[in-house]
DNA sequence: ATAAATATACCAACCAGACGGTTTGTAAAT
DNA sequence: ATTTACAAACCGTCTGGTTGGTATATTTAT
């Protein structure tokens, strides 16, 4: 339908084609390993739900693996974009509340997030996978630490503060496991809430 | 090398080696989905783990989901024994911390944990395996709530012990998927550890 | 500037191996 | 006599990966 009778477009550059394919790819393994979950999850599948074929495919990722480390990287970079559009609404000192709050509302509460538990679990039983996956995670733990000392408004040690955070995302990932198999969907709603008033009594006094 | 020679021992009855056989399959499976991961999980890995014949194994278990099923029910088996003895070493009404030790220490730190967590993700995408994998959760969750209230020393409302519980599990879920690939062995204590403090913080007061 | 050479993106057909499950058969228990 | 436990060989299907080939983009040589 295009209505321009020049001559046809001249295809995108190989970079751009290059660049689009990938990410077609990444967001084609996110969404399947959330909707039908890993076990299942096949390099066809992925192929037809991205709109390319099993060479192009091939091209760009020779083994699965390559293809699984890449959504993961491809993962990690979402949820960095994430972190920066949050720390651009908030001040110099994020309190601490805010800050968990977004956790749960940009990261820890959207299925995508599943698949990234899913992938690491998956690792286990793959030394190739499991070497790669954790080189990536070691990445993304870095920046997030970093944020985390350098932006959020902290008012205990250091080594309180580190376990305290630890313990925050063991919540985050244990609501994030739950909210996958429990019949009731507000149930996470209340814990939430819990948590957060359990943080305003342990940080008050 | 039995050292009676008298009559070649009458094999035991077929309710026992049926049973026998049944529970070998169990432990081979939750072994190996704790060792390989489910993803890698195949029935002919389970047979030979569990020295029994494919022939066996699917007389026993038609389907690799019934025996799935089968091996979750076995794992639920194993929890409920351990609260059983848990239970008889304590008072009439268990202090809500040694509760959560307890948690900790003999459930959600045990490797066979995550087997249950794959099982239960896994399961997202197998729309049969899912409805009967619920249906025992279903059963052990009642079996499970039933024990905390009527064991455990609480002084909450109903609300807010069960919006507690919810989160005391949170944690506990969090912590057992952490422990699969974070790299400090170590980190899990102090988390624990900050949480009990927590924990006893917010109910004091 | 342009033609030739090369690298890149993409495709379709194919393949060896592994998977879950079936079939056929035997021996012991009931 | 019949049911139950177990065994071994087999099979259709699907998997990740390979191969051989085409078209466009990019670089190099002239």
């Amino acid at each position: 339908m295009t209505p321009t009778k020049t001559k046809p477009a001249p295809r995108r550059s190989q970079e751009q084609r290059s660049a689009e394919t990938r990410e077609r790819l990444f967001r084609a393994t996110l969404d399947l390993i959330c909707e039908v979950g890993f076990e299942r999850l096949t390099t066809a599948m992925i192929a037809r739900r991205a709109g390319v074929s099993k060479g192009a495919q091939t091209h760009h990722f020779p083994t699965r693996n390559d293809l699984l480390v890449g959504a993961f990287i491809y993962l990690t970079e979402i949820w960095e974009r994430a972190r920066i559009a949050f720390e651009a609404t908030q001040p110099e000192r994020i309190p601490l509340e805010d800050y968990i709050r977004y956790l749960w509302r940009d990261i820890f509460s959207k299925p995508v997030y599943l698949a990234s538990i899913e992938l690491m679990l998956a690792a286990r039983g793959d030394v190739d996978l499991r070497e790669r996956i954790m080189a990536v995670l070691d990445d993304w733990i870095e920046i997030r630490d970093t944020a985390f000392w350098t932006s959020i408004d902290l008012n205990m040690s250091k080594q309180d503060a580190s376990a305290f955070m630890h313990l925050t995302l063991s919540v985050l990932r244990g609501m994030a496991t739950n909210a996958s198999f429990n019949r009731d969907a507000t149930e996470n709603d209340a814990v939430f809430e819990t948590w957060l008033a359990m943080t305003r009594h342990y940080l008050k006094v």
